[in-house]
DNA sequence: AATTATTTATACCAATCGGTATATTTTTGA
DNA sequence: TCAAAAATATACCGATTGGTATAAATAATT
């Protein structure tokens, strides 16, 4: 890895979690050169712009969130426990809180609608992917008789993630963990009737 | 209604879809001008400041959405058919998209986190109260035998507003209207287990 | 070690941000 | 109708925005 290289690991790794709490349009050049320590003039001899850092910062927050929860899930042995890695993880959202800030894609997803065409494609992109994993388990699970099979993988996929998009932003707004305890207790029933 | 309350209206009327869309920290004063036709001085004689105007439009964004569910609920005999009317109106989400932008009380959830703690409180407290509403016709339905009696309205109330608010957030990101029918399905489908 | 190439720092740019002072117009009340 | 009051328009302010030209410093290459 060149000079250049470790540049821009070090400026998207030190400002990943201010765009994540910012937003992509709130985080300014100033922000980014406080939390590096760098000019200007060596931001924008690693980047093309500003849009091109907020790029990269969200690939790597959202890569930084599907490598925790690969992780965790390749930890479990049956289906249903990989599924229930989710509310797991998920009722941990205010105490050791894996990424700050909450869920990059949902953070994105609602920011940048019309004013990061982009930014918008890369969180669909993200959000996408995350739902064929989660179908592909469910299929799993049918195939390996754990779940009904009149279950339709996707709808149950789609059905998890409302929840728990749903939930973050409850209990980013709210602040109150016993909101998030109750829906994951209620996800955690749902992914049961599967 | 004397001129100035007239004016502070027309404003509020003419820029309440812009900052639903843009964002409140998004909407810039030029857009407020261009919105209305009036100049700064005109806007500033109204309101204090900018943040006011923000404040203001989403009081009145919330209190439409809540107005055109509160209608739709009344017209409706059972409790379950009143339940019934969320996922019947988000259907429409797309189609007849009864407020442009989507649910402003979501959009300024997330936005609306550090930097706008008036808007993050006044989006907390619609919130609550849209919980509770839920939750009251949720334990009429009890009262009524027309729910089990071991369902728990406010953990009910709170399942059914995260799958909204999920839901929203996916149909606005993916743009697949199948996505929204699959959902609001579901929702129908839990709603029909209470 | 010397030269070239790249990276970083300094100083600046125009545009836009929210906001204000003041002049002018319009509305209100006697 | 006329004076007082309020609303609106014009022109400006300092601060901040993203971005750039250029010079200095550092790293890579021969």
């Amino acid at each position: 890895m060149g000079k250049a290289e470790k540049t821009r690991s070090y400026i998207i790794e030190k400002t990943a979690p201010i765009f994540n709490v910012k937003g992509y349009a709130g985080t300014s050049m100033n922000d980014i050169t406080e939390a590096t320590g760098l000019t200007k003039g060596s931001i924008y001899g690693n980047f093309k712009n500003k849009d091109e850092v907020a790029l990269e910062v969200f690939e790597h927050n959202k890569k930084k969130m599907q490598d925790l929860f690969a992780l965790e899930i390749s930890k479990k042995k049956t289906y249903k426990d990989k599924l229930l890695t989710f509310p797991e993880l998920y009722e941990q959202f205010f105490t050791r809180h894996f990424i700050l800030g909450g869920c990059p894609i949902m953070n994105t997803a609602i920011e940048a609608d019309d004013t990061h065409p982009q930014l918008k494609e890369a969180a669909k992109k993200g959000f996408l992917t995350w739902k064929d994993s989660l179908a592909h388990i469910i299929q799993n699970g049918i195939d390996n008789k754990e779940f009904k099979p009149e279950t339709n993988p996707e709808e149950a996929a789609l059905l998890m993630l409302s929840i728990i998009e749903g939930t973050v932003m409850i209990a980013k707004l709210t602040g109150k963990i016993n909101y998030l305890n109750t829906l994951m207790l209620s996800l955690r029933n749902i992914i049961n009737e599967f």
